[in-house]
DNA sequence: AATTGTAGTGCAACGGAAGTGCATTTATTA
DNA sequence: TAATAAATGCACTTCCGTTGCACTACAATT
């Protein structure tokens, strides 16, 4: 809990009841969350908070933002040290079509690409949709 | 315009006049297009039938979707004798920050990715980001 | 040519998700 | 304690994708 307290502070974000709670929320979750799972897990709270938060956290480098090709955009905690705010750590995800859930692969670099003269690359994003370990077995 | 309409009726599609100037108009794009922009080219025809000629397109393999992280679903057209419909067609996307555009760089495949223990891959999405070649000089 | 059926089109409305302006509450600091 | 800044809550908006249902154009069949 104090740990909790003490990342935030370090990231620049101030420890408030709801940020810590959301937190714990996520670092308990093995998968990437999306707003609407903050809002069914905190029901009294409101969505634009929630929603905020995570706005904050991802700015504050304490999330980065998942796009996994559903269309609803999902966060995940960054792993300490990895500094997204800057560049992208750039891992890639996979997102299972049968349970529908998104996992960081931190330990799958993105691959190198060399690009066509003239293409500058700034950040990347890859997304490997299959059948994910948990459906597979 | 004659091999339109052949095209399409190769790939199960009935080569309609709403249909043939669609295909026409992705055909002169050098860029994903997204159904906004072909509404606001043809702002007489009615949004549905744009959104329905699109999806018909996809499913017959006229057109592959692109997902490139704006949040807005683009579509370009397959190159003739890629398979989308059973398995993708693994280009890697560009999109720019600059200009906004996305293009599909179909000589860059996406890399083979070795997995953990238990996944199994069946599609995958590779979008870089950055300046495109138009923005860069 | 008239009839029947199927595929395409148009209109209207819905729903999810992201986002914003402004008032209110809570925390910080002077 | 008073003044100030940050966080939260409420209401409302916009954007995009999507669907149901009615209508129309087309093609096949008699
Ligand atoms: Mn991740
Ligand atoms: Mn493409
Ligand atoms: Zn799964
Ligand atoms: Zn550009």
């Amino acid at each position: 809990m104090k740990e909790i307290e003490q990342r935030l502070t370090e990231n620049g974000v101030r420890p408030t009841a709801m940020r810590i709670l959301i937190y714990k929320y996520m670092a308990e979750s093995e998968v990437a969350i999306a707003l609407t799972d903050i809002e069914n897990a905190f029901a009294k709270a409101d969505r634009t908070t929630l929603f905020r938060t995570l706005k904050t956290f991802e700015q504050k480098g304490v999330v980065h933002q998942i796009d996994d090709g559903t269309g609803v955009q999902k966060y995940a905690l960054c792993e300490t040290g990895c500094n997204c705010e800057l560049e992208q750590d750039l891992h890639l995800h996979f997102h299972c079509n049968n349970c529908n859930e998104t996992v960081c692969l931190t330990e799958h670099k993105i691959p190198n690409i060399n690009l066509p003269e003239g293409y500058v690359a700034e950040d990347a994003n890859l997304v490997l949709k299959g059948i994910c370990e948990k459906c597979s077995t």
